[in-house]
DNA sequence: CATACAAAAATTGTTCACAATCTATGTACA
DNA sequence: TGTACATAGATTGTGAACAATTTTTGTATG
């Protein structure tokens, strides 16, 4: 059971669905992505039976594979669990935040802070997202990092088919409030922060369009009915 | 992408983990699974591709699918994040817990008591493993549940390498407090019981003596060296 | 007796062709 | 015009044959 060709194209696909590049109902038809990484029909179907479990693509039989469009049920509780999660991982993250860690949470945020009008959406959101998986890195439980990238993956899925306007990338203020906390050692607060930073962001979704499952076509051209 | 026969498979395979009846190390051969379940090979690899997201199963590249010995750092991830993740689960489930609710807990608390010398070792597990999936269930999150699923079956493994005593089963007498607790709607306490009995699981595992990686044949004809 | 090497068996990995199913297009009819 | 049906095309599902790798077994040698 080979682990590369199939890791990439797990990997590639992931990251363009953080990146907001695949977006929900995107159909990932297996011609396609043969031709796309130029490999066999197995190697696809294996990366896409393994892809179920990360919760963003649903395998529907005889339709093919698909890019998953959240509901709202299920968009609240992914944004729950990572309430969850990431309030321990914040405070082990406090415990274990030597001056090395600080010091690369603050070049982090120098980098989200040289973001300019110029720069990527995509570049954008894997700062924002970064900055969370950092914060797990230095939490050092694996389990639980494994699961805030599955649930981050979701959010981005989610902030795509509801998020309202830009401030659905995270503030990169509230970061910083976050890092200072850290620094001070004060895990309640961070936590507290942290708790308060994903409300923000779940807020921002507005479940009353949808703009997720609209046909790429109809959204492109625009056509008022 | 046909679903019945993979996740038949899928269950039958994780049931058996989460019985004990499939130990950590366990090699789960291509052709044996062929035999048992009497499909085609291909599909017991999609079947066991889609297994690699639980994190019980482990794809080694030419060599096979194995049972995960999960170690010492692992488990203790498992436990944090379970403590993590049915905190949450708790108070969710004090919050929808109305009379229907309370009563399935109770008709399980009956079950669990039922448990004689004579009841099989499996069914006791499930028994004890079913009690953390009602409050999931009871819960309303999908997302944690699907979680506190995965946690479960791996508790199971590392039980089954690590557990040193058949306390290492839930004891009943906890199960029933946090029911009280619900049914108290004393939100932190049933969090905080609950919180205290994942602690008595986790000081249960000796991870000085591993059972887990023991050869089949060497554990069953119990050869002093 | 232990070790090293070589052949054989078993297991996993890969590819291909064919079957089954779904989607889309076109046509007939009310 | 619009609906229903039938055909054609495309896509997914399945199985078997073949290649590559690993594990086991056997043998020879120090």
């Amino acid at each position: 059971m080979t682990n590369s060709i199939e890791q990439k194209i797990i990997h590639h696909v992931l990251d363009a669905i953080a990146d907001q590049k695949l977006h929900a109902g995107t159909k990932l038809g297996e011609q396609e992505l043969v031709g796309v990484f130029s490999c066999s029909r197995a190697q696809i179907r294996r990366a896409l039976a393994m892809l179920t479990g990360y919760g963003v693509i649903d395998l529907i039989p005889n339709k093919g594979a698909f890019v998953s469009t959240p509901s709202e049920r299920e968009s609240r509780h992914v944004f729950e669990a990572r309430r969850a999660i990431e309030a321990t991982i914040c405070k082990n993250t406090v415990q274990n935040a030597k001056s090395p860690e600080i010091a690369r949470l603050r070049a982090h945020l120098v980098e989200e802070n040289a973001v300019t009008a110029q720069t990527s959406r995509a570049e954008v959101l894997r700062l924002s997202r970064r900055f969370h998986m950092i914060l797990a890195e230095i939490g050092q439980n694996d389990v639980l990092g494994q699961y805030l990238e599955e649930l981050t993956l979701r959010s981005s899925l989610i902030l795509g088919c509801y998020g309202t306007q830009r401030s659905s990338l995270c503030a990169t203020g509230e970061h910083e409030k976050i890092v200072e906390a850290i620094e001070g050692g004060d895990a309640d607060l961070a936590a507290a922060l942290l708790d308060h930073h994903l409300s923000h962001l779940e807020n921002d979704v507005d479940f009353s369009a949808r703009r997720g499952s609209a046909t790429a076509l109809a959204s492109i051209l625009d056509v008022a009915t």
